[in-house]
DNA sequence: GTAATTGCAAACGGTTTGCGATCTC
DNA sequence: GAGATCGCAAACCGTTTGCAATTAC
């Protein structure tokens, strides 16, 4: 059965007070203001937790470190080449391609996941 | 400047003549049927001399290990949440799209990757 | 009470890097 | 001969895991 645990409100409570898709060990340090001895091995364990509640979803495509998000929905991502930002995007996911792909390829496609790009407004002006 | 090895040249082939998306163990694996004694830093090594001289695409998604292939038009792809498998899709990358979340965001987009998720052929019937 | 959760520290796995030797141009 | 590249092994870094102690229910 699952607890209610200081630890695991602490890190919901920083994803639900934030946009900035904070990786594992910015989540660690934020947390850590609140609950000084909390392992990094407890971040790790309730983010894996909480996505399999669908609480929370994982970001990233491109193989840098996972960032972390509180569960909406399904929308994409911009990533900022230079300042590594991620930030959301407006754009609803397109639904459709699923199953275009689907019926093209005969796979069953549960869903995809998009990710642009390029330079954010700060970074073009330096 | 660049120069022209063996085992440089061994990569390369190997990518020339497969579409499995190999990872760099996989690629280290085939080629030390060639040359026995070559190093996984060697691989390692080549593979980002041949990403940053554009001859190869370097397709990454979170929590997995990096996979290799021949550069060519950009395209998306699918993979099998079962075995693990990547996929080419005939699927034509939208080029619009980077253009509309540029105008709406007034970010500068350089280009996106699309990856689908779900079930290949073979492992639905499993 | 018992099973989930914790902190700690060690282990893991993919990838990178420092080194002196070797090879390409 | 200069500089790129090599093989080797150690380091790196994000993440996972084993364990005994603690906590939520």
């Amino acid at each position: 059965m699952r607890r209610d645990t200081k630890q695991r409100e602490a890190i919901l409570k920083l994803l639900n007070n934030t946009r900035s898709h904070p990786t594992a060990d910015q989540i660690y340090d934020e947390v850590r203001a609140d609950i000084p001895n909390i392992s990094k091995g407890t971040v790790y364990r309730n983010l894996q937790v909480l996505e399999n509640d669908g609480a929370i979803t994982v970001i990233g495509i491109n193989g840098a470190q996972s960032r972390y998000e509180i569960k909406q929905n399904s929308h994409y991502h911009f990533r900022c080449e230079k300042c590594g930002g991620v930030i959301d995007l407006d754009e609803p996911a397109d639904k459709g391609i699923d199953k275009k792909i689907a019926t093209r390829t005969g796979f069953t496609v549960s869903h995809h996941r998009t990710e642009f790009y390029g330079l954010c407004k700060d970074c073009q002006q330096k």
